[in-house]
DNA sequence: TCAATATCATTTCATTTGCAACGATTTTTA
DNA sequence: TAAAAATCGTTGCAAATGAAATGATATTGA
């Protein structure tokens, strides 16, 4: 291929990129406006919802942010009244980060609207489309799951295949 | 909807944020280890491969940077003598940026091997299901440009679409 | 039992990032 | 033509980020 014909418009990465940054962009304008929310604590107010109680380290580990940024985020939310941090009962070195009355309210206000705008979106196509699409993504997922300078999928991104 | 129903795991936004930094962060492996390039630096260089000589405000319409992140990236370019900058001739405003020869043999380097990781993903799919799978994307971007609290889209992407 | 190792959450530090402000130049308008 | 407004690239600054180090606690193995 000559160097010319290559399009950066037209570059898988460069598009995935693009869309997935507007698509995120979006959401935070709502949960931004409504909460002051970042997209790390809507991560992990979303994971505790599903989880309950659980450490820094299982939400690291599910949903796709970095440790430190994990604390930081807790610590944001503990602040603000969204969560608690309880310390370990059975491991001293452990922290049981869980939902107050607040941050379920928070979510009961926020999870609405993200849903709505997820299905703007996934409403502009056929469920048949949409399908093949996140088959797609899967695909390529799994392309990278063969790749050893790849970064590996969390459990929780896996486990979401095996439905 | 009950608000237990809600899977991160399933959530359109989340999804691509994942697929996307996974993939970015796969490339960015490549041209990091071989020319020390950043995704800035990198879409600067594709950019000008196509275009020439042209002005930061340009770069930054048509790349999804910020412009002071393509002011820094042109920066650095330049000082790894990958870039060159020459003052506007018309306007002395204006800045024209363009490839040096080494500029191009690094990308001489990098394109086949960029292109060589799109394709391990794009091959994974049969050509009419990545055909729906870009279909389906543009789909999305379509929704957001309706959508007056969305970013818009650069000039160079929405161009793409008219194919 | 107790020293060595591993794990957990946090913090430190250097870097990156985006917004806003800035000086410099050009264009517009009175 | 002269002043006002707009545009260009850069820089200041505060916040976010990730890698590595730290202190605290658990676990392992001699």
């Amino acid at each position: 291929m000559s160097l010319d014909d290559f399009h950066l418009s037209t570059f898988l990465p460069y598009r995935l990129a693009v869309l997935s940054e507007r698509v995120s962009k979006r959401l935070s304008v709502e949960y931004g406006r409504t909460h002051g929310l970042a997209v790390a604590e809507w991560r992990v107010l979303v994971h505790l919802l599903r989880c309950g109680a659980v450490s820094v380290r299982d939400i690291h580990n599910c949903v796709n942010l970095e440790k430190p940024r994990v604390s930081r985020a807790v610590t944001r939310l503990e602040a603000e009244g969204l969560v608690q941090k309880t310390p370990g009962a059975h491991d001293g070195r452990l922290v049981a980060i869980s939902l107050t009355k607040k941050g379920h309210a928070a979510l009961a206000d926020i999870l609405p609207v993200a849903t709505r705008i997820e299905e703007s979106l996934t409403h502009a196509v056929s469920p048949d489309d949409l399908k093949t699409f996140f088959d797609v993504m899967e695909a390529m997922h799994a392309v990278l799951d063969a790749d050893p300078e790849a970064k590996p999928r969390t459990s929780l991104d896996l486990a979401q295949t095996q439905e």
